[in-house]
DNA sequence: CTGTTAGCGCTTTCAA
DNA sequence: TTGAAAGCGCTAACAG
């Protein structure tokens, strides 16, 4: 409505002082003489002076924005750990930019060092292998990094994947389950670290494990595999899933192809994303707590934004949720 | 790594030549002899010279940044339209800064006043009544809204919810329901625009409504009220919820409840967010095409900042998805 | 083709 | 308590 937003010097002009006393009164830094901070206030509500933020973060070299690179935003880990990230930067004040990779480790450089220089820190969830990922560490931003690192000095946040995988798949030994099957997702790092902890736990047992490979960590991947998991010569009797959503896909498509879950086989996932516990039947799976990830990694990038020694490693200690998608043997 | 990042002016320095030629070249605003240009690229390259956007912003006064401000980004309505929007700022090189308000008008103003000082433009989502709007069109930033409008003079993209209620009651008609069952969220503006298609449909055939209401669009207030919705004296053969999420969390408690949907009752809802697919009953919805509403929104901004003209109301249509959890009265 | 010169709106010494 | 002045890094006329 205005031609120009009103600046700084309007505000300064209005109140009749200096440009810099409006300066350090706005930001707190300095107080004055209540007549002037009275006049201040009467300009600033007059002219509906908002402060500029641009200018200031070109100054300052802040710009109260951290950014937050996801794989997918649509698939709820993420959005949850989005939910949990943006709560605890509103609560400090800051806005988040987030960018969406969708899948594809090839944007990821590109887009991470462009956001780098737009935000104060930021907190990327990658598929790249760390050794693709040296850049990173040179990137001169705050970074938390979503899971584990075995040498890039970067902090990060973690769900002890291969200690949730080992329950789950304790469970499932302990349910009696002899033919275990892993519908995996390659691609993915915590993929390894879920398979090891469910190598672990089969090796003890001496039970052997098959393993299937999704192209994508997506439900229409479960349904796309299912066929060939189940229909097969000798079909497993549990199938452990990389996440909830393919999870979800397999058991709709087992339905349709006659197989019964869990009667025929017991089907488990990783995440717990809410949609789990409305399907039929109802998914065991292990939650990884995504929103409080989001919101650790927030906690911990601001840490280091202020300075502060974090962890290196800050890990999320993952929780078995029983539900009817896993049924004893007999 | 590096005390301070290098400017423009290293690179000028570097490269023997001044700082506006530096930055035409960068900017692509001008070109010049090879010998100079190569002696640009080598200082860039050598300096490892990024420009810095803010300063860059200031000047320009564009960000290239869009805001998005959604009610609940864990809702996969809200996050397809975030994938729909990011996907078209990403083809036009911008990038996407989210809030989300969770649910509470109070924030809105705060938040959307605040962000349009970081962004070029806006879209949003919003839960205020459009007479405690009349803020928004006084912002001095392009801005797209979602929903319909009668009076403010923004641009907006809505779905057609009063003719896809329409089409849903409807269908719920033809299939032999007579004592259907609204359960809303009056929260929402499009609550009344719903309620409008299926009282209009209904009032055609004659028959009654009976409306229930939600606190919250979720799957826990569906899960909630849906005893006091079918174990009343009258309950009603058919639930038009307000949105997937209601339907999702009625339909799971039916079930525990011992009522069979459809045998019992019919059930519908409004979205068609993926998980609809793989419940049981699939649920039979409305699809209000999120993801390409975030799109359009984003595509109508970006004209909107090219100074074009644009309509105010882009329309969406929406399609009636069939699933199992309607089925025919007898 | 290339360079000079003003600033953008704000913060921040440093003086008064 | 206040203000003057020097920029932050960059773009945009305007000259040459």
């Amino acid at each position: 409505m205005k031609k120009t937003a009103p600046t700084l010097r309007d505000v300064a002009a209005a109140s009749n002082v200096s440009i810099a006393t409006v300066s350090k009164y706005i930001n707190g830094t300095q107080r004055f003489s209540s007549k002037v901070e009275a006049a201040i206030d009467a300009a600033i509500a007059g002219l509906g002076y908002k402060s500029n933020p641009l200018a200031k973060s070109m100054i300052t070299g802040r710009t109260d924005t951290i950014g937050l690179s996801v794989l997918d935003i649509t698939n709820p880990h993420f959005s949850s750990i989005l939910k949990g990230a943006q709560r605890v930067a509103n609560d400090h004040g800051l806005s988040v930019l987030v960018v969406d990779t969708e899948e594809n480790p090839n944007r990821e450089r590109r887009v991470l060092e462009d956001l780098s220089r737009r935000v104060d820190g930021m907190i990327v969830a990658s598929r790249l292998p760390e050794k693709d990922m040296g850049w990173m560490a040179d990137i001169d931003k705050p970074l938390v990094f979503f899971g584990s690192l075995a040498e890039l000095p970067l902090p990060t946040v973690a769900s002890d994947d291969h200690g949730g995988a080992f329950m789950l798949t304790q469970h499932l030994r302990m349910l009696g389950h002899k033919r275990i099957a892993y519908l995996g997702f390659s691609k993915s790092r915590r993929d390894e670290e879920r398979l090891g902890g469910i190598r672990e736990c089969l090796g003890a047992a001496g039970l052997p494990l098959v393993v299937f490979n999704a192209d994508s960590p997506s439900m229409l991947e479960g349904e796309r595999l299912c066929s060939s998991i189940i229909l097969g010569a000798n079909p497993p009797d549990a199938l452990i899933c990389y996440n909830d959503l393919m999870a979800l896909g397999f058991m709709k498509e087992a339905a349709s192809l006659g197989v019964s879950v869990p009667r025929d086989i017991s089907v488990v996932g990783f995440d717990n994303i809410p949609y789990g516990k409305y399907v039929t039947p109802a998914l065991t799976t292990v939650d990884l707590q995504s929103e409080r990830m989001g919101a650790s990694a927030m906690e911990k990038l601001l840490a280091v934004i202020r300075g502060e020694d974090v962890d290196k490693l800050t890990k999320i200690a993952p929780q078995l949720v029983l539900r009817a998608s896993t049924q004893p043997r007999t």
